[in-house]
DNA sequence: GTCTATACGATGATAGAC
DNA sequence: GTCTATCATCGTATAGAC
């Protein structure tokens, strides 16, 4: 494979990313690509079938971006209040959302079983973090041994993604915060050891 | 006010409503809406100024109707505990979304504060109702009286529109209820008389 | 591999008849 | 108030030269 060519196919789906997490499927056209990535037509065409084949590899990207940060996270070595801790505050544009979370707004990408994978699978990783890190502070006496791992999995993941819906209406990154406070409060609450 | 003028109004702004729902700002086209309302072009562009205007209405029917339901449980006569499950149970078509909440994900809407208006005053509603209820939980020792009621509220806000979000990855209603659950399980055991 | 030219339907709106 | 005709622009893609 020649260097420009996996440059200009690099741009396209770098491109492609940044538009989607913007403004979604819809929104995003081949014009705008092509403009973004600073490549013509012709690359774009010869590189992707059309448009879904390009949204399908920045999708794959950012799926993988996040996965990394997840694992890279939860892998540490921290008490399992810490990891959920650390991965609720850690930094994030939140008036610009998730990279992957906002592909669950395009009927498009639901309604596409293929298109749907890399979010499917990312927030399949983060759950299965959680519910790891959850089921260790029960155990441990952080958090109420009587909750069920699945479904606190699920709240704290509900609560990242809402808490983006919630800032956006408001243009400001403090009900995201409210929101993620109040989750680690009430998962600190939980605990029997509390004092 | 003739009679057939108020009909195509009202038949173009749920039309308009339905549209946005599921596909967002950009998604919905004038050609789609006068489709689903059952109106010509002229009869649209009579009553409203153009797309913007027709979407603002849409948006404020909306907000109006999540308001009264929001309203609606809050305002019964029931313990905190029992206001916040009622609403966080209360039947929906998960799949589908909030109508409201749906709108955040559009940076068209987001952008412009006429357009962003009617999604964050319904939000701001459902705040004000949460924080009342937790303040009064905290107080009855249904929940911790350490917790902090305005963060507590946005958490739970969060999770209903994280909810959808997991939901549609998914395809299925389950990850929503199950967030939905852990948060009421969290909330139970944050009470200083459980168990 | 990348470029330019070309095509065609959809989008969002205006004009004027009725 | 509603209808049909018309319009400029954009979205998505193909063709063929280089």
């Amino acid at each position: 494979m020649a260097r420009s060519s996996a440059q200009a196919r690099e741009r396209l789906i770098e491109g492609t990313r940044q538009l989607l997490w913007d403004r979604g499927y819809v929104g995003t056209s081949p014009t705008a690509i092509l403009e973004r990535s600073g490549v013509g037509q012709g690359s774009m065409y010869h590189h992707f079938d059309g448009k879904p084949a390009l949204v399908l590899a920045a999708e794959e990207r950012s799926a993988e971006l996040m996965q990394a940060q997840i694992r890279e996270v939860f892998t540490a070595e921290m008490s399992a209040t810490e990891k959920i801790s650390t991965y609720l505050l850690r930094e994030r544009d939140v008036l610009r959302g998730c990279s992957v979370g906002r592909l669950t707004s395009d009927p498009e990408v639901m309604a596409n079983d293929a298109l749907r994978t890399p979010v499917r699978q990312t927030f399949a990783v983060l759950h299965g973090y959680l519910v790891e890190a959850i089921i260790e502070g029960c155990a441990s006496g952080e958090f109420d041994p009587g909750l069920d791992a699945h479904e606190v999995a699920s709240t704290v993941a509900a609560v990242i993604q809402g808490g983006y819906a919630l800032a956006r209406a408001e243009q400001s990154a403090e009900p995201f915060d409210q929101a993620i406070s109040g989750a680690i409060a009430l998962l600190r609450a939980s605990s029997p050891l509390r004092g």
